[in-house]
RNA sequence: GGCCCGUUGGUCAAGCGGUUAAGACACCGGCCUCUCACGCCGGUAACACCAGUUCGAUUCUGGUACGGGUCACCA
């Protein structure tokens, strides 16, 4: 076990948080935390092309809520140029890159003639004369990383074992941009050797340009990090096609999942699952406080795992069942408020509900038939294990309608009661009276809650409404 | 296209030379129940392919196929 750990989550500010990017944080913190190492933020805002105001407030917030603290930062790479260009001297003075004047021109019609890839390492035969002139012209230029053009460059990845790139395979990479903004693949290097960074925690995208960044480390005689890339979080369309999660795929940002009802725990409960497993037990519900324990790097994955909405439901269902019915209630009454009107009770409506959602944002869809007269079809009443029929439904609910109508009282129990007493006279079975009953209130044939629980929230002259017009529909229809 | 990585049921996955190849989601069936849901019980379903190493390969090696990633003055 190494000490003294130090991970970051180092995410340009986009204005919302991937899901796969939340996951990358996830899994740094967690590899930081079981060792008991420190956590550090870093915001990459180098492109300034590509600013979003209030990106930065995102992020934070989406950390906050999903429990992952850090223990430094946030670090702001807009702030630190002078560092960054500092270094790129460094680098030139030693010989491990240069300036370069080429235009977009140039560069262009080179990518026509030579299709992808590369740079041809142009400005790197510039004399130091004609760099001179070149400055005094104050022409624009940018600082490029000189590569080996022979050789193989190695480094062992946590999860991926050796991985070796030929150098001819690297291109003179721009650290430092014409704006004078550094260029990713610069000043994260720099940045992770200062702030001592120990475990580098990536996509599994930049497993192949890392030889780069070691090449960095070695111009500088820095020790190199450990590097751990993940797994691509991938998403399914509706052809089977799997591709890394975008915004086709669904809701992939943290805030967008949220706002579709599901809990933040669970969110992170699912996504820790995805790409990582955990040793010697097959438990699948974790704190982020468990996980903080048990993380263990060798449980990562190497394939890419495809996120799968049904699973998050199930996790989200899930942690739904285990809040308080209070807890619930607070969140689900407010709701019900704006959906209904409030002379109902809606405190039984959700509890009915706290079983039978997967996320919050189910309640709209299965209280609709509250509010709504949806039409029915007559194969409603049919239903083979009850042995109902439309017609057995018609005579069932003219027989209620009576009775119903001289109820006393109109609360579930009572009129369950009531139900249970017509079945006893009438010889009829109580599934087949409920479900003609529930059918015929609800117009549809799921339900949140049975006859009776259903009738209880509808009151007695709404239910009774609704038995007459079912009562009606049948007689036409049978 | 070059380079790199990956491949156990529809999905997530355990497995780390000898197993009846776990478990979870989804799906199907049953029980419970006033419906649905919940809960409980059960079921269908997988080692991409071909060689090699080995007494023995899902597990090791090579190739093929398929999938993915990457080749920016984006990160």
């Amino acid at each position: 076990m190494q000490t003294n750990i130090k991970t970051r989550f180092a995410p340009s500010p986009t204005g919302y948080m991937h899901i796969g990017n939340l996951r990358t944080a996830l899994y740094s913190y967690l590899l930081a935390k079981s060792q008991g190492g420190k956590f550090v933020l870093r915001i990459e805002d180098t492109d300034r092309s590509r600013l979003v105001e209030g990106a930065v407030e995102v992020i934070v917030d989406t950390l906050k809520t999903a429990g992952i603290e850090y223990d430094e930062g946030p670090y702001v790479q807009s702030e630190r140029l002078d560092i960054y260009r500092e270094y790129a001297e460094k680098l030139i003075e030693s010989g491990h890159a240069y300036r370069c004047f080429c235009t977009q021109e140039r560069l262009d019609s080179l990518k026509d003639e030579k299709g992808i890839g590369g740079y041809d390492g142009f400005c790197r035969s510039l004399t130091p004369e004609q760099v001179r002139e070149n400055l005094d012209k104050k022409l624009p230029y940018v600082i490029r990383q000189k590569m080996p053009d022979k050789g193989v460059t190695k480094y062992t990845d946590m999860i991926y074992g050796e991985v070796a790139i030929d150098n001819s395979e690297l291109n003179d990479q721009i650290l430092i941009k014409a704006d004078g903004y550094p260029t990713y693949n610069f000043c994260h290097v720099i940045d992770d050797y200062l702030m001592g960074i120990t475990h580098v925690i990536r996509g599994n995208e930049y497993l192949v340009s890392t030889p780069k960044y070691c090449l960095l480390y070695d111009a500088f005689g820095w020790d190199r990090p450990v590097y751990v890339h993940l797994p691509l979080l991938m998403g399914k369309d509706g052809d089977g096609n799997v591709s890394k999660l975008s915004k086709r795929h669904g809701a992939v940002s943290f805030q967008d999942l949220l706002a579709e009802g599901y809990l933040p725990e669970a969110v992170v409960n699912y996504i820790a699952l995805l790409g990582w497993c955990p040793k010697d037990t097959n438990q699948e519900f974790f704190t982020i406080k468990e996980l903080e324990k048990l993380f263990s790097m060798d449980g990562i994955s190497k394939s890419p795992a495809v996120f799968d909405y049904e699973k998050l439901r199930w996790f989200n269902s899930e942690y739904i069942k285990k809040m308080s019915d209070e807890e619930f209630d607070n969140r689900t009454i407010p709701v019900l408020e704006k959906l209904l009107s409030s002379d109902m009770n809606l405190k039984r409506l959700s509890g009915l509900l706290h079983t039978r959602i997967s996320a919050f944002s189910d309640i709209e869809d299965s209280v609709k038939f509250i509010t709504e007269l949806q039409p029915v079809d007559m194969s409603f009443y049919t239903n083979k294990k009850n042995k109902t029929t439309p017609e057995i439904c018609r005579d069932i609910l003219a027989d209620c309608l009576p009775i119903l109508e001289q109820a006393e009282k109109w609360d579930n129990d009572s009129l369950f009661a009531v139900l249970k007493e017509y079945c006893a006279n009438s010889g009829r079975k109580a599934g087949a009276v409920m479900w003609a009953v529930r059918v015929a209130v609800a117009r549809q044939t799921v339900t949140p809650g049975g006859a009776t629980e259903l009738m209880d929230i509808f009151g007695r002259e709404k239910s009774i409404e609704r038995i007459k017009l079912a009562l009606s529909e049948l007689s036409e229809n049978a």
